[in-house]
DNA sequence: TAATTAAGTCCTACTTAAGGACTTAATATG
DNA sequence: CATATTAAGTCCTTAAGTAGGACTTAATTA
């Protein structure tokens, strides 16, 4: 059967960044999984008991996210056969994006409870935030900000 | 007939913001709609051949985004009766997630093709790029981030 | 006023998701 | 060591979402 990583991969062109990065992140679930995984959530059922997902669907989310390098299998100890699943340096990478969506959420939400998960600082424990920034590493506001494509 | 959105506003309890983030914006096509109509796509068939989406989706999604206060309606010119889909400042909110994404995928595809869209400075046309902060503006790396949720 | 276009609705086929039953090997327990 | 339990799946059926084409109607253009 044709997986969406094989799409991805056959697809000749794709136009924009985003589009790519839809094409494997853009469902339900694979961005609460890769959450849950870089949280330290890192067995099957523990991840299908957290995320209240369908083993069939998680079965074929992570078999994605390995194939695509997001996230790569260990043995539970050292040569145990049962696996843990890991983040990679891409899966990390991700960061940025859950940080920003849970902060848009927080910012945007009607709902009433505000005691949400929190992504904070290892070390001092504080919360932390995402930036858009210049080459300089200065902050830019949202109106000052442009998508351009190729040529525009 | 019942709506994502109808089905978020029911919901009690979203323990986690992204969760809430995910229920509107989690899927194939929402975000690639608010991208383009961020950079200025903003009727009903540019938006579809754009995105090369069908109409009834693209139609469903579009009552979502408005019904979620992302999207508003206007008229083509005053007194018009054909509308243009503009952005909310909710909307905008959204550019920290893009640009990440875009970022990203930049970053982590092995695509050849790099001639891809951008996000740049409406004034200085330089790219910019996201960073995650500390409450100081400090740049804070992704190894020494934590998800945290309520008590851990 | 007629022709064209923009913005849909409606239908059918196909793909992905939900949820439960079943399977099998790995670990834990007596 | 034998048995029980658990972890990590597969497989099946039903439901929901997506693709794509045909059709509709009001708005704008010529």
């Amino acid at each position: 059967m044709k997986t969406k990583v094989d799409t991805i991969l056959e697809k000749t062109q794709v136009n924009c960044p985003i589009e790519e990065a839809l094409n494997l992140i853009g469902d339900k679930w694979t961005l609460l999984i890769v959450r849950d995984i870089i949280r330290g959530v890192n067995r099957f059922d523990t991840l299908k008991e957290s995320l209240k997902i369908s083993r069939n669907v998680l079965t074929m989310r992570l078999a994605e996210l390995e194939k695509a390098d997001i996230v790569y299998k260990s043995p539970v100890k050292p040569g145990a056969k049962r696996m843990l699943y890991n983040p990679t340096p891409k899966c990390l990478a991700l960061l940025p994006t859950i940080v920003s969506l849970m902060e848009w959420t927080s910012q945007w939400s009607n709902t009433e409870d505000k005691t949400w998960s929190k992504v904070i600082d290892k070390e001092t424990r504080l919360p932390l935030r995402t930036q858009i920034v210049n080459q300089q590493g200065q902050a830019v506001p949202l109106t000052q900000i442009k998508i351009s494509f190729g040529k525009d």
